[in-house]
RNA sequence: GCAGAAGUACCCAAGUGGCUCAAGGGGCUCCCCUGCUAAGGGAGUAGUACCUGUGAAAGGUAGCGCGGGUUCAAAUCCCGCCUUCUGCGCCA
């Protein structure tokens, strides 16, 4: 949500912003924002003159009653009875007024940055750079649940039975794989001088209502029955919804946190859950980071962040690319964005294993999440990125560490984590 | 989960319909007196948000956990919710 003062004073950056994301179509909307913040504020002027009227005559009816001066006060009192309807039309327009414009101003995309490339879709992300060399070996790659069941690291079959399709079971070996990752993101980012959190799992309707669009909360959220509660989709969820609301103190700023936690998405619509394999499913685990910050940090904050992700990949051995998000595949809520994508030499491409975003002031406005400075309250910035997400980050290790025999080795940096194992073997 | 009690500023707390556009105390800030590991006196301190408006100002409205309602008027009465405390119950 932009702030309705920048759109009040400079209406053509905002068009300009929403053309820059081919968004033409919601160009109506700035004009149609102003024309409802201008009725607003008339009708918060005529409700608040009018409130101010009841509150002097009032006021001399409470005196007139001391004095027992009932004729008097009930004539006042008439006055008053005069006004309440007009008063009553007033604020019933006031809600209604206020309630289009929030909406309005909702679909209103965010100011991106000026780095931001301009284009249409994810066909025109910008690869900005490549981290180790991405390598195809002599063998043929198998796909990864093939050799996730060789390493007897996955039941599926079972998952189908007793929660569905989207789930699995993962076993054994490749079973701590997947926590010695965590484990290890978790110490990498404290090592940062993030501070570890485990959120809650659950949040309520308000918070889930404060953090994403009724379309997204639609498509991903499971609801507890019975209760106001949903599972959380990302741990972003409860990290955010934390701060709801608050006015932070200028000292506690930058709010550098990281925090666990499992997912849960219902994955509706795009491509749905995959058959075959743990790429998109319906539950899985995030190691997740979440800075929030004063305006002037964000950039900077931005920048470290994507390349702490970077840098825990290649620690692991495992080739990444940066991918920077075009104009027109940002979200709306966002500033800027791009994704960290690993290496996969079976599908000799990138594939998405992380996404970090600037949100610059548009979600701490929309939830109302504040600082105090010496001249007033003034907005944050919130910043979130994908430490790493097992299991889909397995999917990349599997296939960048695999071996001729089948086996996969284990970088050093996680074999503390494993016991001091430095391979899975073929079961 | 059941029952009872409570939620007012940085903290404690008064306040059952108009005398509270929220008393008093502590703390904090400033000033005075005193003069040196005291003590006393005075002033300020309900944040904040929105609107109108100015050179600076100033004014208005809302705000007593949150959301509704009753009333000319709500911290105060009514309804729903949230949170905390105490006791009982249950439980990793």
């Amino acid at each position: 949500m932009i702030d309705i003062a920048l759109l009040r004073n400079e209406p053509e950056l905002v068009r300009e912003n929403i053309r820059k994301k081919f968004q033409d179509h919601k160009l109506p909307l700035v004009d149609e924002a102003l024309a409802l913040d201008s009725r607003r504020r008339a009708l918060q002027q005529e409700g608040d003159t009018l409130r101010a009227a009841r509150n002097t005559l009032s006021k001399q009816i409470g005196a007139l009653m001391k004095e027992k001066k009932t004729e008097e006060a009930n004539a006042v009192r008439a006055q008053v009875t005069a006004n309440a309807d007009r008063l009553a039309a007033i604020e019933a327009e006031t809600n209604e007024v206020s309630e289009k414009l929030k909406a309005v101003m909702m679909r209103i995309p965010n100011i991106i940055s000026k780095d931001c490339p301009i284009g249409r879709d994810d066909s025109e992300n910008v690869e900005r750079k490549r981290f180790l060399e991405p390598k195809v070996p002599d063998f043929e790659i198998p796909y990864h649940l093939d050799i996730l069941e060789k390493l007897a690291g996955i039941d599926i079959d079972s998952a189908r039975r007793t929660s569905g399709q989207g789930f699995y079971y993962l076993t054994g070996d490749v079973a701590r794989l997947h926590s010695a990752v965590l484990a290890y993101a978790r110490d990498f980012m404290i090592n940062k001088g993030f501070t570890y959190c485990i959120p809650p799992f659950m949040i309520r309707s308000d918070v889930v209502s404060g953090v994403m669009s009724f379309e997204e909360m639609d498509g991903m959220m499971y609801k507890i029955e019975g209760e106001d509660l949903y599972l959380i989709g990302t741990s972003e969820h409860s990290m955010i919804g934390r701060f709801m609301g608050q006015t932070l103190d200028e000292k506690q700023l930058p709010l550098t946190l990281t925090s666990y936690s499992p997912c849960f998405r219902k994955e509706k619509g795009a491509h749905g859950i995959e058959e075959r394999g743990i790429y998109r499913i319906h539950q899985f685990e995030k190691q997740e980071m979440i800075v929030i910050c004063k305006p002037e940090e964000s950039e900077s904050w931005y920048e470290k962040m994507w390349n702490y992700t970077v840098e825990l990949f290649v620690s692991m051995g495992i080739p990444v690319r940066q991918l920077e998000c075009c104009s027109g595949d940002l979200a709306d809520l966002k500033y800027r964005s791009c994704d960290v994508e690993a290496w996969s030499p079976r599908q000799k491409k990138y594939f998405e294993v992380g996404s970090c975003s600037n949100l610059t002031d548009a979600q701490a406005r929309r939830l109302n999440i504040r600082y105090k400075t010496e001249k007033g309250s003034v907005y944050a910035h919130t910043l979130n990125n994908t430490v790493v997400a097992p299991p889909r980050m397995l999917i990349a290790f599997l296939e960048n560490h695999l071996l001729a025999d089948g086996s996969v080795e284990i970088p050093e940096v996680l074999r503390p984590y494993m016991g001091g194992q430095s391979k899975i073997v073929v079961k």
